[in-house]
Formats: structure tokens, C-alpha cells, sequence
DNA sequence: CCGTAGACTGGAAACGTTTCCAACAGCGGT
DNA sequence: ACCGCTGTTGGAAACGTTTCCAGTCTACGG
């Protein structure tokens, strides 16, 4: 085992040439057809393949992008990491996994560790940024691409998805059904998603009609242990909530087991939405009424922006907004019998 | 932006010492007092930091790790590289990301791909394995970590879990509840998990004191949609189980939501069990009692196996086996009265 | 038959780092 | 006064690759 690999001077010397005509051979332009003939047999017998780190160090380019997330276990970050490893790896990239951390200091760390110029692009989703944190992605060694908030005022390219507008449209649709009493159950307010989809609830609810109750709960953090708690809260209110638009799908999960503890029927007494439509949501049961925030293409098109900008370093930053979606489910009408039981 | 960045040189010519002084001094040993601080100095002034390319280069070693599998979207894989990451991070390892595709031809390929050099070793879940996979491991530039079965006839260090057991496990739970129409919902058995759970299943019930009908059905894959549809062929049998035992949590989903189409109550008609003790299953409505494999262990296992070769190629392959656990939610026993709605 | 363009090849440098080896200074002991 | 040891430093090589540059050879047109 672990046999030492060959080398493109070994490669040379068997094929009786020079190492610059190797390289050429392989590489393919300016030889002449005997001659990679020739390189080609000697490598294939060797069984040569290229070092990656000796090509890396020569041409100052890795073939990696660094994916920073706060936790990879997250089925959002999951999904967006499948979308950048889908658009990345068929142009030779490979995704390196790193974690940020949860505050904005352990992720500026991270970015100036982008100086050891082990990745030729990151591409980051801060849960919490600061103005430190803004100024050293702005003096990164090699482009960034921010996922979660849009960066326009910063020259930095980011990804980012209306996530407040995906809060009205939920809003809008458990009025739509009739829902008077409405009641948002946020996460954290300091972090990215939460003072967003915040402002997106308040902006919904202070539309000239609108017409329902409406009354806030914010939870420990984005978990369905938090969302339960927090739930329980918001249902034990004078004014019961007649639909809970949840900050996500997580929280949304946590709603209906609070409902569910109290008797409640599901979407009878109380119409939940969440937000992301994770796979979680949909095979829920409920089935999950969720705004999608089109996580896959987020990462997608966060790694298209990110190939745009190694092609061409000094290309302007871009700012892409991915577009939301509702996709309505058992949880806020009945659709068939499965739920009625 | 982009900056170019300062390289060892520039920070020994700036301290007015020779390159080899300035790499001791920074990397520490062997220098003066005086040397260290003058250079550090130095380096401090022009932010220097170390070029992580050329110290590969040097030392024949990357600090990467490849994690491979089928398809990084599966909650169980990301369950797992949360433990790889978790245990090789502190190391100074990064963690790279690479798809196996789903057959073994194309694992093959992957790990053929090694001899370029990038990482320093790999961590595989081969969905599919086949004589060629298990030779090209075996003659591998860089030590291999495979994680499904135990690999102990062709000296390769291996993590497995001895999921046949944790199908007897769920078998003799449900049988002990009193169930005696079991059917086993299995995936493809082409698949390792497919295969050796089915071993374990058929094993449980061969045993002497076995009292339970049994009946089997495998569905097209271990999704929710394929769980659904091979569940109603189950449940569709004239001798109708009262407990199905499902080969992950996925499939148990699947069945449970086929047993609600038919109006039957979970679990006083039927009781479901899953595997692998996901998040999911943890969350569902009813939860579902599940046998962990304990992913996030099995990774954590791999990566501390791996640190183990990297630091010693020679070492002995060894074989680990992670153990499971059962545990009893909502689908096999009423807990309370969430479900009982 | 000569000159030259064109096709091809080989030598050598460069990417940024670590480390072997030799050189040198200072110092204590004989 | 000399020897050798210790502690520190600098020169240079090495890791594996790509590519610039100069040189050689062939073939073709004049």
C-alpha cells in the first residue's frame, strides 16, 4: 500500500525526453503526435498522475472554493451546499467544508485564515456580521461571495433572497384563508434571517388593509425544542392565534406539537406556515405549508457568481436575489383525508 | 482588493535576515530571542502568512481530509461529516467534499483520483462496493477510512455498525409489545445497509422462539415516496402486520404515512420503527422510535482512525464497530396524548 | 543550392516553503 | 594558547509542476 507516486521526471526519463516536453505531451498543446504517443505510454505504465500541489504552487491556483457555515449539520446549509457542489464540481472544484463559528468575530478569523491561500474563493453565510467583519471580507486575498443578506453598499458580491417578502406572503396567505389572528413566531432578533423576516412581518401587518390581530413571540433560538416553548406561549394568549407564521421549519414543527399538546387541531384551530421547505417540512405530517426561499439556487447560483469572479478577479461585484416561493400544504388546508383523522 | 500577498521572502529581506532564519524564527525552533522578534516583527509589518500551497509542497502533506459519499444531501451523511469535522478540525485538518456517485465503478474512479495528491487521506461511504473498489482502496496513495462495513479481510480500516443487530433489536421490541404480524420494509438490496440489514432481519427471525408471521417488502430506494408506495403493498396483504419494522427513517415515514391513507392508527394498529435515529424521526408527528447507528459517532470513530494513519501510515488497519441503541418514541407506545388524537 | 519560416524540443527558471549542512562566534576547560 | 562544544546563522537544495526562451531540425520556396 501507500506507494510512492510517480513523478513527471520519472514519466521523462522513461519516455527518454526532456521534462518539458513531458508536461507538453500531457497537457496536450505544441507536441508532436510521436511524442505524446511516446509520454503517454510512459506514464500510463507508471501509472503518473499529476500532483495537484506542484501544479497548485506553479499556477497559483488551488481548484478550491471553501464553503464557511455555521453549522454544517443544518439541512438549510445542506441543501445550498448541494447547489454549490453541483455547479462547482464539474468545473474541477472541489468544496472545502470549514465551520464560522457563531459570532461574527470567530468568522472574521476564518476569513483572514484565507490569507494561507489554501482556496482560490470562499463562499460564506455569516449568522452574524459586523462592520469588522464586512471590512475584512473587503480586503480578502481571493473573492468572497456572501450568502444571507445583500451587500450592495459594500462592493461585495453576495446572494440573498427576499426573506421578508416571503414572510408577507405567508401572511397574506393565512388572511387569504380567513385567519383573523395571526401570530409570528421569530428567532433570535440579532441574527441575519431574524431581524429580516421581523421586518417583514412588520411591514406586512402595517399595510393600509390590513386587518387581523396579530401578536409576536421570539424564540430561543431557530430548533423546534425553542419553537415549542415559544409556541406555547403565543397559544396561551387571551386572543388565540388562528395561524402561526413561523420564521422557519423548524419553529413551524414546534408550533404544531404545541398546538397538538393543547388539543388543537391542525389546520383546523390553527394554520401553521413555516419558511424554507426543507424536506423535514415536506414529509412532516402535517405536510408543511412553507415559503421556500430556494436554497439549491441560492447555492447555485452563489457558486456561478463565485466562477464568474475566479475567471476574472476585478469583475464588479454582483448582487443576485433568489426569488421566494409559497408552496401550500396540509398544514394550512386540508387537502385530503391523511390529515383529518 | 486582492491584494497581493506577502511571501517569506519579502518578510526576510524586510528583517534584513536570511530566508532560513526568518522560516525558523516563525515557525520556532532553534532561533534567538532576538531572531524570533525581529522577524515576527517583520511579518507582523507586512501581514505576512504562510503560504499554505508551498508548505505542501515541502512537507508532503495537505491538512485535507476527503469526505466522500453518494450524496451529501442525505441528513445520515451530513449527521456523520458533523463528526468527522468536529474531530479533525481541532488536528488542523480541512475537510473536503466529494460525491461518490451511486454506483461502485464511479467510487472506483474517485479513489482512483487520490494519486493526485490533494488531500491526505479519505474518509468513504461507498454506497456500493465491488471487488475493483475494494482493490483500488487497498492500493491507495493515502490511507482510507471506509464507514459501512467492516473491511476486515482485506486489511482496510473500516467503521461499521452492526445494523443486522439493530434490526433484531426493533424486531424483538415490537414482538415484545405484543405484535406478531411483523413485515420488514427494507431498500434495495443491491446496497450494503440493504443487504446486511436484510441479514439481520432474516437472522431475528429464524431464531428457536421466533412466534411472529413475517412478511418482507422492498421498496425502489430509502426515500419517503418509495417508503409510501412499497408500505401499501404491506399493508395491502391479507394478514395485515401490525408492526413494521423499516430499514431507515425515511422508510418508516413512508410507512407510517401509508398506514394513515388507510385510516389506521399509529401505533395501536400498527407500530413503526425506523433507523438511524435522525433528526427527522426525532421530530415527527408521531416520533418515531428508531435504532440509532450513532452517525455523528461513527464519524467522530473514522476521523480519530484517520488522524491515527496520517500520523503513521504503517499502522495496522483497524476495524471499529460503533453500537447501536434502540430508542422508543411515539410509534411503537402511546407516551402521552399527543398522538392519541 | 541556399535561406528562412515553421515545427518541435530541451534547458532552466519560477512558484513558496522547510531543512540539511557548513560556517562562524563565543566560551569553558585543559 | 588551543581545542572542541554549543548555539546561532546563512547558503542551497528540494518538493513537482508549467512555461519562457533559445536552439535544432525539416522542408519548402526562390
Amino acid at each position: 500500500m501507500t506507494s510512492t507516486r510517480a513523478t513527471l521526471i520519472q514519466v521523462a526519463e522513461r519516455a527518454g525526453v526532456s521534462l518539458a516536453s513531458t508536461s507538453r505531451a500531457l497537457h496536450g498543446t505544441g507536441a508532436s503526435k510521436a511524442m505524446v504517443e511516446r509520454v503517454r505510454a510512459a506514464a500510463a505504465e507508471l501509472g503518473y498522475s499529476a500532483d495537484a500541489i506542484g501544479r497548485s504552487l506553479r499556477l497559483k491556483k488551488t481548484s478550491q472554493i471553501a464553503f464557511a457555515v455555521a453549522d454544517i449539520g443544518n439541512p438549510v446549509y445542506v441543501e445550498i451546499m448541494r447547489g454549490i457542489h453541483e455547479v462547482l464540481a464539474p468545473h474541477g472544484y472541489r468544496v472545502v467544508v470549514m465551520s464560522t463559528g457563531d459570532t461574527a468575530a470567530s468568522t472574521t478569523e476564518l476569513t483572514h485564515s484565507l490569507h494561507g491561500g489554501f482556496v482560490d474563493g470562499m463562499i460564506v453565510i455569516p449568522l452574524r456580521t459586523d462592520d469588522e467583519l464586512i471590512e475584512q471580507i473587503g480586503r480578502a486575498p481571493v473573492p468572497v461571495v456572501v450568502i444571507g443578506r445583500a451587500m450592495s453598499d459594500r462592493g461585495i458580491s453576495s446572494v440573498s433572497t427576499d426573506s421578508a417578502a416571503g414572510i408577507g406572503a405567508a401572511v397574506q396567505h393565512v388572511v387569504s384563508l380567513g385567519r383573523r389572528r395571526i401570530g409570528f413566531l421569530n428567532g433570535p432578533l440579532d441574527t441575519t434571517p431574524g431581524s429580516s423576516r421581523q421586518r417583514g412581518f412588520d411591514e406586512a401587518v402595517s399595510a393600509k388593509d390590513f386587518a387581523a390581530k396579530t401578536d409576536v413571540e421570539v424564540a430561543a433560538d431557530f430548533t423546534v425544542a425553542a419553537g415549542i416553548e415559544a409556541a406555547r406561549k403565543l397559544l396561551d394568549r387571551p386572543h388565540r392565534p388562528d395561524a402561526i407564521v413561523a420564521a422557519n421549519d423548524l419553529l413551524a414543527i414546534g408550533a404544531v406539537r404545541a398546538a397538538r399538546e393543547l388539543g388543537l387541531s391542525i389546520p383546523r384551530d390553527v394554520a401553521v406556515t413555516g419558511m424554507d421547505d426543507t424536506e423535514l417540512g415536506q414529509v412532516f405530517l402535517p405536510r408543511l405549508t412553507s415559503v421556500s426561499l430556494g436554497s439549491a439556487e441560492r447555492g447555485r447560483a452563489a457558486a456561478r457568481l463565485m466562477l464568474g469572479l475566479t475567471d476574472d478577479a476585478d469583475a464588479p461585484a454582483r448582487q443576485i436575489s433568489v426569488g421566494t416561493e409559497l408552496f401550500v400544504r396540509e398544514s394550512t388546508v386540508d387537502q385530503n383525508v391523511e390529515d383529518a383523522e
